[in-house]
RNA sequence: GCGGACGUAGCUCAGUUGGUAGAGCGUCGGAUUGUGGUUCCGAAUGUCGCGGGUUCGAUCCCCGUCGUUCGCCCCA
C-alpha cells in the first residue's frame, strides 16, 4: 500500500505529494531500520489482560455512577483552544496540552480534561434539560508533560457533575459517589481519607484574617497547595517573600502559619470560626458522618491546581505510607457555565483517574484475578475434526456460550496447555467417540476433574459457573 | 522544561579490567501418536537501543540521540 501510494503521487496536487513525500520517507526508513514496536511515549497499549482491567475499572464505575441516577455522556477528543485559555489555567494550557492548527487555521487542543467540555454542552442546552442534572463520562484526556509514576501522557477520567443543586446537598452526594466507587473496589475507610477545604474559607482567611491584597491571595494560594511538599523553612521563605515588609512586621507569617494549623474545623482562628464556610463544612461532615463515611477530614491547606472551583473543595487521600499521595478529587464550580454567556449553573464534581486508582488498588492488593470471557476451550482430538466439529461449535454457540476452538492441530497435551494458559476454565474435547455418541468430557481446567455430559447439561454447567 | 539511574535472547537479569555473549523463566519439539499445570531429553532466538568517535579490534571507553524509569517544575 505504502508503494502504491509513491508511485502514483507523482501526478498528484501538491497536498497529495507531500503526504506521498512523508510515506515515502518513512519507507525508505523502515528499511534500513526496524520499526518501533513502542506504544507513543505516555500512552499505552492494551493488550487482553490490560484491556480486561480496564474493562473491569471501567464497569465498576459505570455501576457506581448509574446506582445514584447519573446518565452516560460522551463528547470529541477535541476542542477549541479557547475552550481552556478562560478559567483552567494558563499555564496548564500553554505548556501541558496537545495543541495544533487544523488545516482550516483553528487551534485545536485534545481535552486535557472534561470540565470545560461538559459545562460546555450543558450551556448549549442551558434551557431545555431538565435539573438536577446527573451525568458522567469516562473520557480519554491527553496532556503534555514527562511521564512518571501514576501520570502519564494518555489517561481516562471518571467523571461526575451533579448540575443545578446550590446548597450542600450536592457536595454530599457527589462525595458519596465517590467514596462509593472506592468502596465497590474493595477498599476499607482506614485505606483513604477524604480531605474537605473551602475556597470561600481560605479567601476569608487570606483576605479578611490576614488582610492581602488580591495578587498576593492568589500566590500564597498556589504556595499554600505545596505546602506539604517542600519543606517548612522553604514554605516560611517564600511565604515571607509574598508579603510586604510592614505585614512581615505585623506578624504575617506567623499569623500564616498558625492558621494553618488548624487541623480541625474547632482550632480555627477566632475571627474565621463564625464564618458561613465553616458552618457549612460542619455541616457537611455531618451528612457525612451519618451516612457512614467516617474517614474526612478538615484540611486548610487542600486547594487544587484549577482556579474555577468557588467553593467546597475536596480530595482522596491514600493513606499508605508507601503511596501516600492524592489519588482525585473534585469540588463545587458555580461559576463555569456563565462563561457561555447564558446564566450560571450551580455545579459539583469530580474526576477519578484509571492509572492513580489502579496503582491505588494494587498497593492494597485489591486488584481481582480477571479471567478471559471465553466460557470454553475446544480441544479437537484425531484427524479432520476440524470440519467434523463445527456442528457442536454452532450449537453451543448458539446456546449462548463463548466458544473457542483448538484449530491448531497439535496433541491434545498441547492444546490444553494452551487452554490452561489463556485461564479458560472448562476445555471440551471432541473426537469421534463424542460425535456418535453425543457424550463429550468437560474438563475443569482448574481442578482437572472431568465429567462425560450431553451438550445441553454442559451449557447448563457452564452458564451456572459463569454465574 | 530541569536532574539522576537504566537500556544485553519474548521476560528477569549476569558478563566481558576492550578480543563480537550466558543463566533462569517462557516458547517450540519429543518421552508407543485422546489429556496440561510438578519430571526428563532436545531445539530455536540476540545487528549487547540507535548514530558517530577513539582503537588493529567496542557490547564494554568517549560524545550525541532515542527510549524506559525515579524525582523536580506543575498538577487534571
Amino acid at each position: 500500500m505504502l508503494t502504491i501510494l509513491c508511485a502514483s503521487s507523482v501526478s498528484l496536487t501538491t497536498t497529495r505529494l507531500a503526504l506521498a513525500s512523508l510515506v515515502s520517507f518513512s519507507y525508505n526508513k523502515a528499511q534500513v531500520m526496524a520499526l518501533s514496536t513502542q506504544p507513543y511515549k505516555g500512552a499505552r497499549d492494551f493488550y487482553p489482560d490490560d484491556k480486561r482491567l480496564q474493562k473491569y475499572l471501567f464497569g465498576v464505575w459505570r455501576t457506581v455512577a448509574e446506582k445514584f441516577g447519573y446518565e452516560e455522556y460522551d463528547a470529541p477528543i477535541l476542542e477549541p483552544l479557547e475552550l481552556y485559555l478562560a478559567k483552567t489555567g494558563e499555564e496548564i494550557v500553554n505548556e501541558q496540552t496537545y495543541t495544533f492548527e487544523d488545516r482550516g487555521g483553528r487551534h485545536v487542543v485534545m481535552r486535557p480534561e472534561m470540565t470545560p467540555t461538559v459545562s460546555r454542552m450543558v450551556a448549549a442546552k442551558r434551557q431545555e434539560l431538565t435539573y438536577p442534572l446527573r451525568l458522567y463520562s469516562i473520557p480519554n484526556l491527553w496532556r503534555y508533560e514527562r511521564p512518571q509514576r501514576g501520570r502519564l501522557r494518555e489517561h481516562w477520567q471518571l467523571n461526575v457533575d451533579l448540575f443545578g443543586i446550590a446548597g450542600l446537598e450536592a457536595e454530599h452526594e457527589i462525595i458519596q459517589v465517590a467514596d462509593s466507587v472506592m468502596q465497590a473496589f474493595g477498599s476499607r475507610r482506614n485505606q483513604y481519607s477524604i480531605r474537605l477545604n473551602s475556597r470561600k474559607l481560605v479567601d476569608a482567611f487570606m483576605h479578611e484574617h490576614l488582610g492581602l491584597h488580591e495578587v498576593q491571595t492568589y500566590t500564597l494560594g498556589k504556595l499554600i497547595d505545596r505546602k506539604s511538599k517542600i519543606p517548612h523553612a522553604e514554605f516560611v521563605a517564600q511565604a515571607d517573600a509574598i508579603f510586604t515588609p510592614s505585614q512581615r512586621e505585623q506578624g504575617l507569617t506567623e499569623q500564616l502559619l498558625e492558621g494553618l494549623k488548624a487541623e480541625d474545623l474547632s482550632e480555627l482562628p477566632p475571627k474565621l470560626a463564625d464564618h458561613e464556610s465553616v458552618k457549612e463544612l460542619k455541616q457537611l461532615m455531618d451528612w457525612l458522618k451519618a451516612s457512614g463515611i467516617s474517614n474526612c477530614v478538615f484540611d486548610l491547606t487542600l486547594m487544587r491546581g484549577f482556579d474555577y472551583y468557588t467553593d467546597i473543595v475536596f480530595e482522596i487521600f491514600d493513606r499508605d505510607p508507601e503511596n501516600n499521595r492524592s489519588m482525585f478529587g473534585g469540588g463545587r464550580y458555580d461559576g463555569l457555565i456563565g462563561l457561555f454567556g447564558v446564566e450560571n449553573l450551580p455545579t459539583v464534581g469530580f474526576g477519578m483517574g484509571d492509572v492513580t486508582l489502579a496503582n491505588f488498588l494494587e498497593t492494597h492488593q485489591l486488584l481481582p484475578k480477571l479471567k478471559p470471557e471465553t466460557d470454553i476451550y475446544v480441544v479437537l482430538v484425531g484427524d479432520d475434526m476440524y470440519e467434523k466439529a463445527q456442528t457442536v461449535l454452532a450449537d453451543l454457540r448458539q446456546m449462548g456460550l463463548s466458544v473457542a476452538v483448538d484449530s491448531s492441530g497439535r496433541k491434545a497435551g498441547s492444546q490444553i496447555k494452551t487452554a490452561a494458559s489463556k485461564g479458560v476454565h472448562y476445555a471440551l474435547f471432541i473426537g469421534e467417540k463424542e460425535l456418535e455418541s453425543g457424550q463429550f468430557n468437560l474438563k475443569d481446567l482448574a481442578t482437572g476433574t472431568e465429567e462425560q455430559h450431553s451438550l445441553q447439561r454442559i451449557v447448563s454447567m457452564v452458564k451456572d459457573f459463569r454465574k
